[in-house]
DNA sequence: TTAAAGGTAGGAAATTTTTCGTACGAACAT
DNA sequence: ATGTTCGTACGAAAAATTTCCTACCTTTAA
């Protein structure tokens, strides 16, 4: 086995993020429900290849299974934040070297950053550090 | 083939992201230098992995190579900035749905990010946006 | 001129990720 | 009771990614 039951949970592929995006949509949710989405959502995809996928990260500790009924519910292990904060982290440290300030840069001279986006930032950092 | 010359390229997989982080840090480079790179900041790796997978990316038209010489000089065959944008797009659009904002605030709240930084990014906002 | 060092090309193996077929059990309507 | 629908399990194929072996060419030092 390649990774046991980690306090760090494996990082999720692809196509195990779009499942857990679902999962933080909807919250727990069936096999049945998240395939539906990522068909409505992404790209036409077969419900046992969704049901795999799903059982695969169960497996690897990623989502949490409740097996008490026969429609077994799905979920998150972690705290959505928190993975997201992973995710992030990573990003940052892979393509900005780890510099928070030259990712808000490139999101700043982004075209698809909205004025009413960057009014949310500037207020958000305000209430961050109101000493300013 | 999967993809041609498309304006858009195709987006790089992990490992072909690291190759393009050391081709950006270091300029138009030889394989030699690239997997020497890699070898010491991430895992040991072949040098004839490396340039199996630069030879891929150079079909893919992630990268560009000068055959000119004996010793090929590859380069991205995107400016940083637009690639790193690209990636920024996705990520952002996967993870927080678009929005920039939340993202900030992830940003923010996270315990990697120094004050430093945070001095860093109130002063790119202002400097964005003076009046305010 | 030969051996060693260092380069590319390309096939193929190994691994990881994704997809799906088949089997089979439970629930339910008829 | 029986067939249809809906569920899981699981093996394995398919596809994508990563790694490395081998062949062969060029340059260089002895």
């Amino acid at each position: 086995m390649k990774q046991e039951k980690k306090n760090f949970p494996v990082e999720p592929t692809r196509s195990e993020l779009e499942i857990l995006q679902v999962l933080w949509q909807h919250g727990p949710s069936t096999v049945r429900l998240v395939n539906e989405e990522l068909n409505k959502l992404k790209r036409e995809v077969n419900y046992t290849s969704t049901l795999k996928l799903m059982q695969i990260m169960a497996e690897k500790g990623i989502v949490v299974r409740d097996e008490s009924n026969m429609k077994h519910i799905y979920r998150p292990a972690q705290p959505e934040e928190k993975v997201k904060g992973q995710l992030l982290n990573r990003f940052v440290d892979s393509i900005y070297n780890g510099s928070a300030a030259s990712l808000m840069m490139q999101l700043l001279g982004n075209k698809k950053t909205s004025k009413k986006e960057l009014d949310a930032i500037r207020d958000l950092l305000k209430k961050f550090d109101p000493d300013k």
